[in-house]
DNA sequence: CCTACCGATCGGTAGG
DNA sequence: CCTACCGATCGGTAGG
């Protein structure tokens, strides 16, 4: 008889597993195992193992989306909804490191339908971001010069995240955030020349 | 009777493939039948898989070396030497798309030695960046405020690249390297103020 | 480089 | 959740 709460402890096992060895790399004897349980008794709680993949990929999507949608809905100035909208990725990365790294690298491995249903959220993430960029372009809180390599600019440095991040480290989801965004914010800025919005920190 | 150049189209189809598929999700036969013949045959060119993924992931990494080292041992100036540096970055990943992927994505599926033998040479790239970045610091052609986290941030930003950098796009190498030396050197570089550190930015 | 093959392991199932 | 098992496929080999 199935315990209550096993089913999320198998998913978060198997979030461990696919993140140290990627999703090919675990066998369904490796999570059965990690669970204490037998590989057949798995099937009690999943039908598949690309099941495991999808609910840990669909959920990282998912956490990433809640995230950023009311700050981009919100009404902050824009240059406080980008500060809001790094601290809000950087905190969804550095409380999920296991998840947020299967999410990134492990997606493409689910098959056709499930991986179109992960690109969409992909695209509505993007999306967000390329609005709240939007915004602050038009209301001259900043200018880029190229919106979508901004994006892709500040998606990338910040991604690299999971890659390095302690938790048990020094520094604090906010702490790395707003080294981010004080980093990015100048330097996405620089190239402008304006009449709004820098204050004349611009030579 | 082996063909000459045959290991070489047999290193490009693996690197094709573990690209799309990763590393566990190759099979011997798709090797095989990518590159025209039976997977049996495979056995005459190479002793192991993972003889090819070590193949490919050291020739990258190699590539990266080769590349940063002349510059960060050159003499120009600093804030040149950096972006120098960026160039080439970006030169090698856009240049070997397919290796770089799956430099940065597959390596950790190779076994304890080799993998081992990977990390040395990160190691010793991270280095070379950490001695470009200290020596401009030293200079007083920048300021950071945490080496460490700038030398991530860069190559982490650079690094996103091989996700969504296409070829046959409009943007060479160059230009892409010189829009993030731009943004990176420019908000790397924010905190300064003349003689120390941060130049009264701080309330 | 092909033919023919092998032991091991894979994801998954039936019945309890 | 266990016992017992299965067909398919895996990486790799022997002999030519």
């Amino acid at each position: 008889m199935p315990r209550i709460g096993r089913k999320e402890q198998i998913l978060e096992k198997a979030s461990q597993l696919f993140r140290s060895k990627g999703y090919h790399g675990t066998t369904i004897r490796d999570i059965s195992e990690a669970s204490g349980i037998l590989s057949g008794s798995l099937y009690a709680h999943i039908d598949s193992k690309e099941d495991l993949l999808f609910e840990i990929t669909d959920r990282g999507a998912d956490l990433f989306l809640k995230s950023l949608r009311p700050i981009v809905d919100g009404d902050e100035d824009p240059v406080t909804k980008l500060r809001q909208a790094m601290v809000a990725h950087v905190r969804v990365i550095a409380d999920n490191l296991e998840a947020a790294t299967v999410f990134f690298h492990e997606w493409k491995a689910l098959t056709r339908e499930r991986r179109a249903c992960i690109q969409v959220k992909r695209d509505e993430y993007e999306d967000l971001w390329g609005r709240l960029l939007d915004e602050g372009e038009q209301k001259g809180s900043f200018h880029l010069e190229d919106e979508k390599f901004a994006r892709l600019l500040i998606l990338s440095a910040m991604n690299g995240l999971y890659q390095w991040y302690n938790p048990q480290g020094a520094q604090s989801p906010e702490e790395v955030a707003e080294r981010f965004a004080a980093i990015l914010l100048a330097g996405l800025d620089s190239g402008k020349g304006g009449d709004s919005g820098d204050g004349g920190r611009t030579p």
